[in-house]
DNA sequence: TAAATGACGAGGC
DNA sequence: CGCCTCGCCATTT
């Protein structure tokens, strides 16, 4: 009963996602110790939107550019949203990356 | 059961 | 400096 799907420790950790911040596929899948398994993060994240417990929209790839975007119903929804919680978005990508890069490994632990 | 897919990452050319 | 290829792993068909 505690085997927690893999899609569920993804939740987990971007649930813990502050508001104004981003953070990586990558640094998710580190997190939940799966560093090899960062494409998984993207496939939980889909059907992540299914839940609005889980912010999919402030979770961007490597280089910080909004590749799940097109997932969103709305393409520009995802950009807002960023916009609305202070991260400044371009381009359908995050500017000043390292600056709102949130990393869940050194929160979790 | 096996094969294909997928919101990525890192390395190579 | 930019584009392409390979690897990885869980879920779905």
């Amino acid at each position: 009963m505690e085997e927690k799907s893999f899609f569920e420790r993804v939740y987990d950790v971007v649930r813990q996602i502050p508001g104004g911040k981003v953070t990586s596929y990558g640094a998710i899948a580190k997190s939940i110790g799966a560093a090899k398994s960062a494409r998984m993060v993207g496939y939980a994240m889909n059907s992540a939107k299914d839940l609005d417990d889980v912010p999919a929209h402030r979770v961007v790839n490597r280089n910080g550019l909004l590749t799940g975007k097109s997932h969103f119903g709305d393409h520009s929804a995802m950009q807002q949203m960023l916009a609305a919680e202070g991260v400044k978005v371009k381009d359908n990508k995050v500017q000043d990356l390292e600056k709102y890069f949130w990393d869940p490994v050194e929160e979790i632990k």
